[in-house]
DNA sequence: TCTGGGGTCCTAGGACCC
DNA sequence: TCTGGGGTCCTAGGACCC
């Protein structure tokens, strides 16, 4: 007998509810929140460096462009459909990320925000058709006051809700709510869910699992528990029991403290002199150090990386990186940028063409907790950084910056068709009335 | 011409020790 | 001739997520 029907003659029924919240279409209904005559017309989303589109409306999916396609590839359809384009514009997004998570807040106690667009709420106590209601009232008041529309999917375990999630987006029957509660509804959900679909379950997993004939989630619940610790390792297991109906990944409900940091971005163009690996690794330390400080943490250690493009298989590659130990934990920019501008002049290497560039910073605490006997300068180290935030918050961005950082940037990203932050920039909201 | 960015967790294997 | 073995710790790289 495989291991999910004994579970489920042990346990007819489960009173476990984990509702998953996931906004559709995130970064398109976004922009569309600012632009109502764009409801209905299929738009796009890129990412960084207008790269790559990353979030297409119901009707750019209807189109067939798909999901990480680059750009160029999808200009043509994009093009002749009259698709509208967006960069990304994640200032935007994460004001409106928060307003859907402080609407959710209302409606449970035990809330997960798991990303920028999706949220698990601990919704126990409901009968069915109670939780059935109050999911649409969820549903409808989001929509309302942010102006979001939003899928939800309801099951005894994380794994189980994505699925009921996923039910709920696809078919139009549910209504925008999926309650997966029975074993018979849970069985049918398996069964309609292809093996690639289920959280946990990547790319290299899923083909490894279809050479032996499992394809859909169903078929994975009906191997050996053994031989899926055996071949998969813990997280496998793990997917197997949530799929089974046993919660083995629980609701964080205190966010923990972030264990490495990164800023690492795309050039426009490719940089071959060192000069500007220097500025743009001396932009990113900045920033990655502002990240931290704004969450109020130290780092110990950091590595900077550098590649070239390797979709250009002309080209001759290289890619390196270098760990550096900082003398103490800090989030000074100066240190962090004095740092990787050693280490780059270590991993440059002339002829070749850069792609791209990044600074991360590992073994990141709470800075009130870390004060060795070597920091003597932490109070003027805090307070200049201090003052230098409190400056850059309320001028804008980079208005006091470090010499290394460069002033022309010609190597910095692209974004031809950002919008406007309405919600967190006085200037950008009037130059968008303007325009109207 | 043009292919994103930022995280977490797990594991295999090397270094080191007794 | 014959060259231990087991435990722990650390790290790089891989796989996954959105």
């Amino acid at each position: 007998m495989s291991y999910i029907k004994q579970l489920q003659n042990n346990h007819p029924s489960q009173n476990n509810s984990i509702a998953l919240i996931d906004c559709n279409n995130f970064y398109a209904s976004c922009e569309r929140i600012f632009n109502p005559r764009l409801i209905g017309k299929p738009i796009v989303v890129l990412s960084n460096n207008d790269g790559c589109i990353i979030t297409r409306s119901a009707e750019a999916k209807e189109l067939g462009i798909k999901m990480g396609e680059p750009y160029f590839k999808a200009k043509k359809i994009i093009d002749k459909n009259n698709v509208k384009v967006f960069s990304s514009n994640y200032s935007l997004y994460g004001d409106i990320s928060q307003r859907v998570m402080e609407t959710l807040a209302r409606f449970a106690s035990d809330v997960e925000i798991y990303s920028i667009d999706e949220a698990f709420l601990g919704l126990n106590g409901f009968e069915n058709y109670e939780l059935s209601k109050y999911c649409q009232y969820i549903r409808r008041t989001i929509k309302q006051w942010v102006g979001i529309p939003v899928s939800i999917g309801v099951s005894t375990t994380k794994t189980l809700s994505k699925i009921a999630n996923n039910l709920a987006k696809k078919n139009k029957k549910y209504d925008g709510v999926c309650i997966l509660k029975s074993w018979f509804d849970i069985n049918e959900a398996l069964k309609l869910t292809s093996i690639e679909d289920v959280w946990g379950i990547g790319r290299r997993l899923s083909v490894f699992l279809k050479k032996y004939k499992i394809n859909t989630a169903y078929d994975f619940t009906q191997l050996d528990k053994g031989w899926i610790r055996k071949n998969m390792g813990v997280v496998g297991e793990k997917t197997f029991l949530e799929l089974c109906g046993v919660s083995c990944i629980k609701l964080e409900l205190i966010p923990s403290d972030k264990k490495s940091c990164c800023v690492s971005r795309s050039f426009s163009k490719p940089v071959e002199k060192i000069d500007d690996l220097e500025e743009s690794v001396s932009s990113y330390g900045t920033r990655v150090a502002e990240k931290i400080r704004e969450e109020g943490l130290v780092a110990e250690s950091m590595s900077i990386f550098v590649l070239t493009n390797y979709f250009n298989r002309k080209e001759k590659q290289y890619s390196n990186s270098i760990k550096l130990q900082l003398p103490y934990p800090t989030n000074n920019s100066i240190k962090i940028v004095k740092r990787a501008l050693e280490g780059i002049k270590k991993i440059y290497r002339q002829g070749y063409r850069y792609k791209k560039a990044g600074v991360i910073l590992y073994g990141l605490t709470k800075a009130k907790q870390t004060r060795g006997l070597l920091d003597y300068d932490r109070e003027s180290s805090d307070s200049i950084m201090n003052t230098l935030d409190r400056i850059n918050e309320r001028y804008g961005s980079s208005t006091i910056r470090l010499a290394s950082e460069g002033v022309d940037k010609s190597w910095s990203m692209r974004r031809e068709s950002v919008s406007p932050c309405y919600t967190t920039r006085f200037d950008d909201l009037v130059e968008a009335k303007l325009s109207l």
